[in-house]
DNA sequence: TCCCGAAGTTCGATTTAAATG
DNA sequence: GCATTTAAATCGAACTTCGGG
């Protein structure tokens, strides 16, 4: 490996020259532009690659960013992944990535792992149950800028990127509502998953600005589970139990797109099309929305953005402690956007 | 920070016999218990951590893996990275996520900085197009264990892992024809990739077993693309050019589960149900394919042991070159496995 | 000779302080 | 004092060598 000394044998000055060169750091205004030339000519010839470990030693920084996702198998991580990626890329800094599975063990021994790679930012990806609150209060105090996606936590130790799941509910039932659907079925998010009541209150909201009954009778919650593929089992089990119940509907609103999925799954079996007999409503637009037949109507999250949005307040707040600078936690709320596919229609 | 100094300091011994104690290094058999219970009290007490970065400045490793996507939005990775993940933290390796985005200067400068940063091993997952050999040649000078998933490359300078093509070629198709299915439409995949001809190969095995004719007519090829989300809308294209052309057939194989959902579009949108009208085949077993209506026969690629098997690769190449040993690259090929869903039945 | 522990060197780059003409 | 260059200290851990009992 050719190091800083070798380059400056090569080129006949002495290491501090060289460095001072190669970084263009402030003192290199005094040196003359032969000596400059001289010296990038032989670290080229060389093919000098300063060692990011010494530099790191020195400078204690890493230029690295964690990032942590509670269930890579989540579909809703591949776009936010995406967004943080480049992001990242374009103000140099390589994400290490960790999935927690889940898991509180697993959690901690990354967060360890992490913490001891000096990461310099921490971005977690708390996509879907995010229950133990004790996981926060180790992040906390692990006093590096942490930004979550998926989650709010109020108070300005960390800041968060959300959904405004109030206008995405919002938005569901307006749509449907605007093709006419009056007897809709709901299933709403399990009841521990903070997205749930917000997005409630939407549909609440709606429903009283237009004056639509809903029929307690078909409201049902997703059960409590840590387990993305179990939205689609539950969301299929539900909707046949309203079937076999029969129940009137013409129009279901699902928690989200796996819930939506399982619906569909439900319906198709017991003879009801979509959207011919039942529209179907999901929430975040996950890749296989647009994939299936019918592709799904949907409240989009703006995932790739949200990504982004979240490695910008890390950043930010890496430079602040640079700079030795307080800086406040950001709360962004982002706002969701209908997406029109096949699977709703006019009703009747 | 608390460096061990610090705790040689606190304990009242030397920081080599800290070091020596903490690591539990050979000479640790000489020290005392006492002395031993001393320092790790200390190191406890003032929660002493490792600097990394110094200790990888001397040992020269960095426990870190590069994993190197051609496009993360390709539904392909996310089981082959869980699988990496999987693996690499059971090794104690954190990855380090790069996606290329299928552009070649991106490629050269996440190489660079994987490079900087030491990585022990890089795996690439060359799920779609790759295309430009001269990448590979990068690759190859760059001398550190490497394996590529999903494409494969004679020679023994980089290992790789990738399905057996054929095999799963065959399996889709003996499927439709044991089935019942004799008029059959293919959706071949594009020329350039290297998945295609095997593939292919499979299937006139089958033909040829099996005393199968295959309608020229009924034979396409996807077109070059870089674009995963592009074979939904070949397939989709070219399914409604058969429809159009009045071609029969009651059983379509397609080249991917992608082109799969692209033709399950083409079929519904002129009223050809699947499977009562035509059957479909895909091949990969996307997430997508278990969740859509009706959902999709395919073949499946174990992703994620594909993924754990790269990492699993690459970790004894990491342990050849630290115990200065020579070891041929591996080719491993494994086998697909039909799973067979709601998306075919028998003709007729 | 055996055990235990410490002093000093090394890894490679950056930076401070200081030496040249 | 100015422009130009450099010796030496530093970052934190690990390893080699050596000395005392």
């Amino acid at each position: 490996m050719v190091t800083i000394r070798d380059v400056a044998k090569e080129s006949g000055f002495s290491s501090t020259t060289v460095s001072i060169v190669l970084n263009d750091a402030p003192l290199a205004r005094y040196i003359p532009v032969v000596t400059k030339k001289r010296i990038e000519r032989a670290a080229e010839k060389l093919g000098y690659r300063p060692n990011q470990f010494a530099r790191s030693l020195r400078s204690k920084r890493s230029h690295t960013v964690g990032v942590m996702v509670f269930d890579m198998t989540d579909p809703y991580c591949t776009l936010v992944l995406r967004g943080i990626e480049n992001t990242l890329y374009q103000a140099s800094y390589l994400p290490i990535l960790t999935d927690v599975h889940n898991e509180r063990s697993r959690f901690e021994r990354y967060l360890e792992m992490l913490l001891d790679r000096r990461i310099e930012g921490l971005i977690v990806l708390a996509n879907w149950l995010f229950l133990d609150i004790n996981l926060l209060a180790d992040l906390e105090k692990s006093s590096i800028p942490t930004t979550l996606i998926g989650c709010e936590l109020k108070g300005d130790s960390m800041s968060s990127v959300i959904v405004d799941n109030e206008v995405g509910g919002y938005a569901a039932l307006e749509h449907l509502h605007s093709l006419g659907h009056r007897k809709i079925a709901f299933i709403r998010g399990p009841k521990t998953l903070a997205d749930s009541s917000p997005r409630w209150r939407g549909i609440r909201k709606c429903t009283k600005e237009r004056g639509l009954d809903i029929d307690n009778q078909l409201v049902v919650d997703l059960p409590d589970s840590r387990d993305p593929l179990s939205s689609f089992e539950a969301g299929q089990k539900l909707t046949e139990e309203f079937i076999k119940q029969k129940r009137e509907f013409t129009a279901l609103l699902a928690f989200d797109d796996m819930t939506a999925f399982g619906a569909i799954r439900a319906l198709d079996k017991h003879g009801w099309r979509v959207p011919e007999r039942c529209s179907v409503t999901g929430f975040d637009d996950v890749a296989a929305s647009a994939l299936c037949t019918p592709p799904l109507t949907t409240i989009r999250q703006p995932m790739e953005a949200m990504g982004a949005g979240a490695v910008g307040i890390v950043l930010e707040g890496i430079n602040s402690v640079l700079e030795k600078r307080e800086v406040a936690a950001q709360h962004r709320k982002v706002a969701p956007q209908l997406v029109v596919r096949d699977s709703t229609r006019k009703a009747g």
